[in-house]
DNA sequence: CGGGCTGCTTGACATTTATCAAGCAGTTCT
DNA sequence: AGAACTGCTTGATAAATGTCAAGCAGCCCG
């Protein structure tokens, strides 16, 4: 019998396909654990232990290196995080924190393999999920290496426009200072590209963006399938 | 039975512990293929037709925006590439070029997936392929936020220092254009940036890097087992 | 064998981005 | 309610990197 707490994923994906008895082996020892905003809850170098799914909230994945940080993504609702991590039993890569206070399903990395080896179903979605993951962050590089940081600004302008619904004016989903170091630029350097984006029908308010000309912006961004 | 000329693969780990049938299998409609150097043999936006081996000779992934390249990896004897765009069914992220004459396995992506579903051990093989190249991208990334060009420069004369078993003296294995490319940076600032390690303790003629001072390289590169 | 081409290096200069500082607005805590 | 703190913006300057040009060495092709 499934415990009500995790009913909220089974629908999700990487967990809709499989059989009801696997769900019950796969969250055997998992838990739901709140955190509280601004809160490390993963720290690269550390083994996997387990596979974690944001049940709500906000987590931000970010890396350190010589007194540097860099913001790696960010996560949502419903995703799902050290994956590929707990599939090969290796140290994480990265480090997890919370951006807004958040509840997080974490299962027993060990509990995801055993179900691996013996779901069909379940082997087909987490190589699905691993897939994704890795096709998004090949576009994030290709973001990174091709493009100057305004033209990174202008196309997730873009993007989230398009995330939103397709409406003209949007919130921004994070601060401006995790945005910048997502984009690969210092908060100044962002708030100078957001400031010289006006020209190309880009207005900006607080967390509010507004798209005032989106043909000159999208001339401007030049979206690419292969990268946004 | 096995045709002869797929027997060179057969001990790869992807390939290893499956049984013998499944092989038969997926390279049924396989074949092998010469490509003469500068050969582009898949271009971003195609779809993922075939998983391909490279059996000798020399592969570089690369993509393009905007008349702007980069090179994302470059590819040896016994690796394998197009893995996410195989099992996913969707188009190539990025273009492939053969840098030398080389042999490439071509092995039908319908293939792939259906020995997935039917042999366990295939599948964990694929899954722990996929996410060893989603952890190295994720170090590459990594690699292009944290580190200024020359500290990239200086960790990868590190790493190809152990990649050749520690010598101290070795031939780099592509041109300096094209390293440059995959280190995120243009010929011209490659060149300065050997000369800037000059006092760090590397030396540079033609192809062949020499470490006079391997010490004071690692302190100035100050390489992380979880960027390199 | 010689001309043409390619890869690489170096110099000069331009552009992009980072750093540092200061000020402002809004939020949080006492 | 006020002080302290944080996020953000703007200005000035520095550093990193790109662009353009020229020259050289080695390779390739006719």
């Amino acid at each position: 019998m499934t415990a009500a707490r995790f009913e909220s994923i089974m629908e999700l994906p990487l967990f809709a396909e499989m059989t009801e008895e696997s769900f019950d082996i796969l969250t055997r020892g998992a838990f739901v654990q709140n955190f509280p905003p601004n809160m490390v809850m993963i720290s690269e170098g550390e083994p996997a232990d387990f596979l974690h799914i944001v049940q709500s909230g906000c987590v931000e994945l970010f890396s350190t290196w010589s007194n540097r940080e860099t913001s790696v993504t960010t996560l949502y609702e419903n995703s799902t995080f050290i994956l590929a991590a707990t599939m090969k039993d290796r140290m994480n890569l990265m480090s997890a924190r919370t951006l807004q206070k958040s509840r997080i399903i974490m299962i027993p990395s060990e509990n995801v393999r055993e179900v691996f080896a013996t779901d069909t179903e379940f082997a087909l979605a987490i190589v699905d999920e691993l897939s994704r993951c890795y096709r998004a962050t090949i576009r994030n590089m290709k973001n990174l290496k091709l493009r100057t940081s305004i033209e990174r600004l202008a196309n997730y302008i873009l993007k989230q426009h398009h995330r939103q619904g397709d409406v003209l004016a949007y919130q921004l989903p994070i601060e401006k200072r995790i945005l910048a170091s997502y984009l690969g630029m210092t908060p100044e350097n962002l708030s100078r590209a957001f400031n010289n984006l006006k020209p190309y029908g880009v207005s900006v308010d607080g967390q509010t963006i507004t798209i005032t000309d989106l043909d000159t912006l999208v001339v401007f961004a030049k979206p690419d399938v292969l990268i946004d």
